[in-house]
DNA sequence: ATCTAATTCATGTCGCGACATGTATGTCGC
DNA sequence: GCGACATACATGTCGCGACATGAATTAGAT
């Protein structure tokens, strides 16, 4: 098999794995991965349009991620307005149990990131960090950390 | 953001990507990465039961790829005829169009990984897989994946 | 003011991907 | 042989993930 063949497969069997791990530790808390993603950037980056929560999403690249924030406005996690200026978009804030919810995902996120770094020790990480941030440049994903990326530096400053 | 998370959220991207990608190539020839998967698999490893499939499939380590086989089937590139020794068991075969279709995949596939060759040129790409082959090992696609390579090697010799 | 184009979002469809359940068929202890 | 158990597969359900379409709203040109 082609070394490239077999990254192909490994990224791929990495990110079930990673998927499947947070999924168990998530579903404590009744949030898919999916859901989580959503919840924290709501929680980290205020009220935020549709549209801007899209561009921030690394999954869900696609165009809309209406139906995952139906389920957590259906959760009573999310609370969806319209907005007063431009009646076509939506304003997303976090309710009280939503910004409970977000705390505990961190903390869950915080769990499965340990973990990572004990299994990275003595691997050259940022090499392959170097590596993926080329590959998923200009890519939908890629963009969607980018702006994440981007909005957490604007926050500190 | 943690190293650990940006890891996660490339791992995430690439693997978007890489099957976007993927998606689209494999367009011209009417299936998906899934169903390539399975295809190949199917064409290396001669007559199968759709239980063998699902241990070297890396995507969709469940208990059963039947609805993708039942795709393949539809398609006309698989022949699903039960075994004769066991009447539970399967025997999955490619037919004529499939056995072209597996051809073509191929090519398609080699494309893609001459381009990632090209892409990780000066990158040590051998530690990453021994990195991801560790993070991998002992969950349902990382054991696919090893069962794929043993089948290969067995072919070898 | 009006007509056209762009933006924002919702929704329909398809194919996974993970899990649970059900139904044959085979295996083993006795 | 017979009954309990295991195996192989099919199927139902849910939540994505990607794509296409459509409706409401706004912006911009004239």
């Amino acid at each position: 098999m082609r070394t490239a063949e077999q990254l192909r497969y490994l990224i791929l069997a990495a990110q079930r794995e990673g998927n499947r791990q947070l999924t168990v530790l998530l579903s404590e808390i009744g949030v898919t991965p999916a859901q989580s993603e959503a919840l924290r950037i709501i929680g980290d980056h205020g009220p935020l349009a549709l549209r801007e929560l899209g561009d921030m999403l690394v999954c869900d690249t696609g165009t809309s991620p209406s139906r995952i924030v139906d389920r957590l406005v259906a959760a009573g996690l999310v609370q969806r307005t319209t907005s007063e200026h431009d009646r076509r978009q939506v304003r997303l804030t976090l309710t009280g149990p939503g910004r409970d919810t977000a705390r505990r995902v961190a903390e869950i996120e915080n769990q499965l990131y340990d973990l990572l770094d004990q299994a990275s020790a003595g691997t050259d990480i940022d090499a392959f960090i170097g590596f993926l941030h080329g590959f998923t440049r200009q890519s939908p994903a890629g963009l969607a950390l980018a702006n994440r990326l981007a909005a957490e530096k604007r926050q500190k400053d």
